[in-house]
DNA sequence: CATTGAAATCAACGCCTGTTGACTTCACGA
DNA sequence: TCGTGAAGTCAACAGGCGTTGATTTCAATG
């Protein structure tokens, strides 16, 4: 009743499947409680097949774990949005709707709290992909800033919202959300921010 | 060259090195990778000796965690401010400054991403301390979500700039951070939310 | 149809983890 | 001053971890 041993018919499907596993069990313990051999489990995989495709499992969570598409797209609609803030608050917050998007920016975010190299990924996406989204589409005065304050509003509203998941923040429609932070983000991009 | 076996001469100073060393660490590297051996280590004390205080490592993280008398203090001058939104955001920044209080806040933060039982200490500030402050000071409407809205964007401020390191946030003074940020916290507080 | 090498399993390695039990020392109340 | 029990150390346990080497199977190439 064991697994065959030896090579698979078809398409190559281990490796992605491997990454969503990896993504998955991430997105649910943190980086250092997702063992290897759990996300083997949930690949339906021998946990040495992982080695196959990755050296290590810091280079696994890496792979994983890397930036998806749509931080470039969100980054990219504020360029020529009439009003960038509200643009970027509904980028995000409708993209985190989609359940592979929602697990894949949990992950992220949860590894990069007790992990240097999601850190690190992280803090690549803003200070590189925002920041030049908002010195393109705003105020290119104080653009790092700008971003980072605006990253700051719209990290912890996830935050609060989808790991912590503060009541009502949790039950609150994405619509409404968008109404009551899009001026604040306004006011981060494009407004005065005193001396 | 040992260290002696019995017991120790003096008032009883090992429980608080403990419960600080286990702050210590675990705002350095998060609950998960905080281990007893280095904790203990840290208390200059053996391994098994934290178990006569503690009976297991939950417990510990539990004990060293619990949110600090700074948080009642912020929420209290909530109450009777002239701009609430602006004491709470200068309440929490300068707290932070405090070495001791920004090593206490790192771990229950750090901490309430990848720990349950973490997580249950943070939401229960918020929604108890800070919603009822809220209460007291501004908006009895919606107070709740008026709360975590405020928290939302609190919280996400000292993420980036504490345990991401985000640039330029990381940098900028205290002083202006508040006046940057209490407009935001105030509307969030007192004024309209729309629909 | 034979050869090759990628893909997969299995079993084990050494290490680190939280935790426990046995033992020892000493401060303190009677 | 004597007994008791709290406070400590030490050594070990069982279990989980990341990782590796040997082996096997089979798809693809000639």
């Amino acid at each position: 009743m064991n697994k065959p041993r030896g090579r698979r018919p078809g398409p190559g499907t281990t490796e992605p499947a491997i990454l969503a596993a990896t993504r998955e069990v991430v997105a649910e313990v943190g980086v250092e409680r997702a063992s290897m051999r759990e996300i083997a489990a949930r690949a339906d995989v021998d946990p040495a097949a992982i080695y196959r495709f990755f050296a290590s499992k810091d280079e696994l969570v890496a792979a994983a774990l890397r930036p998806p598409d749509v931080a470039a797209e969100v980054a990219a609609g504020l360029a020529d949005a009439d009003e960038p803030g509200r643009a970027m608050v509904a980028g995000v917050l409708t993209a985190w709707d989609d359940p592979e998007v929602r697990q894949h920016l949990t992950a992220l975010v949860r590894a990069a709290f007790t992990n240097e190299l999601a850190a690190e990924m992280l803090r690549e996406v803003f200070t590189t992909r925002i920041v030049g989204a908002v010195e393109l589409a705003a105020q290119p005065d104080d653009a790092a800033l700008r971003a980072s304050l605006a990253a700051s509003q719209v990290i912890g509203l996830a935050l609060l919202r989808e790991i912590l998941a503060i009541e009502p923040l949790a039950n609150v429609s994405t619509e409404r959300l968008v109404e009551i932070i899009a001026p604040t983000i306004e006011r981060y991009l494009g407004g005065d921010l005193g001396p």
